[in-house]
DNA sequence: GATTAAAACTTTAAACTTGAAATAAATAAT
DNA sequence: ATTATTTATTTCAAGTTTAAAGTTTTAATC
C-alpha cells in the first residue's frame, strides 16, 4: 500500500478486512457445526455463554453478554429448551426474572462441541505465535468498538 | 494474562475479542444507519459492493464477494430494486445471467451514506496510527480465515 | 441432434435477528 | 394506599440469512 494512502483509507481497509475475516470464519464454523455436530452458531454461542458463566443467568444477562436483542435470546432459548438442552427457572427473589442454565444433556453436548470448536480456532490462528496473538489482542482492545464489559 | 497460558487458550481469546469487536461495531453502525439514514447494514453493504465495482455485477459475483448465499443476494436486491435504488438487467451473452447496478438515485444516496460511514469507522480506529493499522491488517492477513480473493 | 451434466438465478422453509409493543412485576413518588 | 415509573421478559411484524429444491439456460458428451 502506498505511503501516501490517507489514514482514513487505512482505517476503512482495516475495517473491511476485519469484517471479511470474521464472516469467513463464521461461515466456516457454521458449516462445521452443521455437518459434524448438527447444530448452529447461535445455539453454540448461547450454550457457551451459559456454561462459561457457571451459575444460571438471567435472560437479560444472557442477551447483554452476547450483544443480541432480548427478543433474540428468548427464541434461541425456546428452541434449546424444546430440545432439552437448556431449562428456565423462575427466580425466587424477583418474579419478573427468569434464570436459564444448561441441562445435563446440554452440558454433555457442549463439552464435545467446545473441544471441536477450539480445534477449529486453533487452525484459524495457527500461523501466529504467542507474542503476535498478544499484540493482536492488544491492538483490537485499543479500538472504540471494544467496550470494557466482560473482557476476558 | 499469565505467561503459562496455553497457545490454544490465547487463540480462543483472540477469536472471542475479534468477534465481540465486530459485533459491537456492527450494532453501532446498524443503529447509526437506522437513525440517521433510514437504511440497514445489508443494504449498505450491497450498495457499497456495487459501487466499488464500477461495472455492473452478476448476482453470483455479488453474493460471492459479500460472502453471503445467492438466495440472500436475491432478496436484498429485490428490496433495493423495489425502492428504485438498484436495477437488474438481463445479460445479452448469457440468458441465465442477471446483471445488477445502482440507479442514479441509488448512487446519490450511497455517496452520502458512504461519507457518513467512513466518519464512523474513523472514530472506531481513532486511537491507532498508520503503523499500528498496517500491523493490524498484516496480522489479520496472516490467518487462515483470510482468503486471498478480493483482498483490498 | 439428443441426452446429460453443469451453471445462474429464484423460490421456499426454517431459523435468526431486530426494534417496538405488550405484559407483568417491582420500585418510586405522591 | 394509589399512581406513576422503571425493569424483565415475551410477543410480534418485518427483514435477514441459510440450505435445499426448483427453473431456465448453457455446455459437454455421445
Amino acid at each position: 500500500m502506498s505511503d501516501k494512502t490517507s489514514l482514513s483509507q487505512r482505517r476503512l481497509r482495516t475495517w473491511i478486512r476485519l469484517l471479511r475475516l470474521t464472516r469467513r470464519s463464521e461461515n466456516h464454523l457454521r458449516e462445521f457445526f452443521r455437518v459434524h455436530h448438527n447444530t448452529t452458531l447461535p445455539r453454540f454461542d448461547v450454550m457457551a455463554q451459559l456454561e462459561r458463566n457457571k451459575k444460571p443467568m438471567k435472560m437479560s444477562e444472557l442477551s447483554k453478554s452476547l450483544l443480541v436483542s432480548n427478543g433474540n435470546a428468548t427464541t434461541v432459548i425456546d428452541r434449546l429448551e424444546k430440545d432439552g438442552l437448556a431449562k428456565r427457572t423462575p427466580a425466587k427473589s424477583d418474579r419478573r426474572v427468569v434464570e436459564v442454565q444448561l441441562t445435563d444433556e446440554g452440558r454433555a453436548q457442549f463439552e464435545i462441541q467446545a473441544a471441536a470448536h477450539e480445534a477449529e480456532i486453533d487452525k484459524l490462528f495457527s500461523d501466529l505465535d504467542h507474542e503476535e496473538l498478544d499484540a493482536l489482542r492488544d491492538m483490537l482492545g485499543r479500538t472504540k468498538g471494544d467496550g470494557d464489559d466482560d473482557v476476558d
